[in-house]
DNA sequence: AAGAACTCCTGTTGGC
DNA sequence: TGCCAACAGGAGTTCT
């Protein structure tokens, strides 16, 4: 499933294709992913034209010509794929080798005429649909108390402390929190708290002083959290188990991958010597390097 | 009220 | 080889 630089990688894929095409006809093959979709759905979204597509945190925005935003979230294996106007249509129940798809999950389909055809396939259906209005897009309710974008201006030192400051919680939890920044997932946070040389263990506050005033170390994250997403996106984001590009390519960040799902290999760090270990916090694995991020 | 645990769902993997 | 528990990129809901 995709984080940030994931959803931005498919963003960027299904951007010529979709805007400015009409949806001629929108396919549900279910009546629901993780949650019902939004009333009178396919009628919302028949003949209209796509004006944009963009991407808050893990969400992608197609805005389209009633004014109306399509609100979609891909959860943790959700993925598009586009065909050519010619591709025959797809066969349910037909496994893909390929594209390691099974159609039988193609859930939804996007008819678009000569622009051709966007699917979207989602194994565990934690994924979802939805509409709201652009005009107070970011007031409704999947983006109403959402954290801040860690790509856009407001991530800074400053604003990681003041959100940290006080907080027990530890900075795995916090940097998971998408009330708090939205965007980051299990991969991300772990590879910034190794580059950051922080236990993912330490309560959130540490990077703040008791008045919520940036620490180094502060700021010493902010940078690194925008420089490790800024990374994974120039590499089309980290393919582990579901993940590809709506062509149907792989993505290559995993190899840059320091600690996430390298438990008890050396860790990379010349002349360190420890082993990446590998605990659960809140239900979820945590790799770090117990010398380079010295609890 | 914060923080942790549980939940949705299906598929893959690793240990016995 | 087969079986079964553990685990997987998310996040809303429910507990303590």
């Amino acid at each position: 499933m995709p984080e940030l630089p994931e959803v931005e990688t498919v963003r960027r894929g299904l951007e010529p294709v979709l805007v400015g095409a009409r949806i001629e006809r929108l396919v549900l093959r279910r009546k629901n992913l993780r949650f019902a979709f939004p009333d009178r759905f396919a009628e919302r979204v028949t003949g209209q034209q796509v004006k944009s597509l963009s991407r808050r945190a893990k969400y992608l925005i197609a805005e389209l010509g009633s004014g109306e935003a399509l609100i979609m979230h891909l959860g943790m294996t959700g993925r598009f794929i586009i065909d050519a106007p010619d591709a025959s249509a797809h066969e349910p129940g037909v496994f893909y080798a390929d594209a390691g798809r099974h159609l039988i999950h193609d859930h939804v389909v996007f008819e678009l005429g000569s622009a051709g055809r966007i699917t979207y396939n989602d194994v565990r259906r934690f994924g979802f649909m939805d509409m709201a209005p652009v005009a107070d897009l970011f007031q409704s309710k999947h983006f109403a108390g959402m954290g801040i974008e860690p790509l856009g201006n407001e991530l800074s030192g400053e604003t990681l402390a003041a959100l940290f400051a006080g907080k027990a919680a530890p900075l795995k939890a916090a940097l998971l929190d998408q009330r708090l920044i939205a965007g980051l997932g299990n991969i991300y946070v772990c590879e910034a708290l190794f580059r950051a040389g922080l236990n993912p263990e330490l309560p959130a506050g540490v990077i703040a002083t008791k008045t919520g005033r940036p620490r180094p170390k502060a700021h010493e994250l902010a940078g690194i959290i925008r420089d490790v997403l800024t990374e994974a996106i120039a590499a089309g984001g980290s393919t582990l188990r579901d993940f590809a590009h709506t062509d149907g390519s792989l993505g290559y960040f995993q190899h840059a991958f320091k600690v996430y799902d390298r438990e008890s290999e050396d860790c990379v760090t010349p002349g360190c010597g420890s082993k990446v270990d590998r605990i659960v916090q809140s239900g979820r694995s945590t790799f770090f390097c117990p010398s380079c991020q010295p609890g």
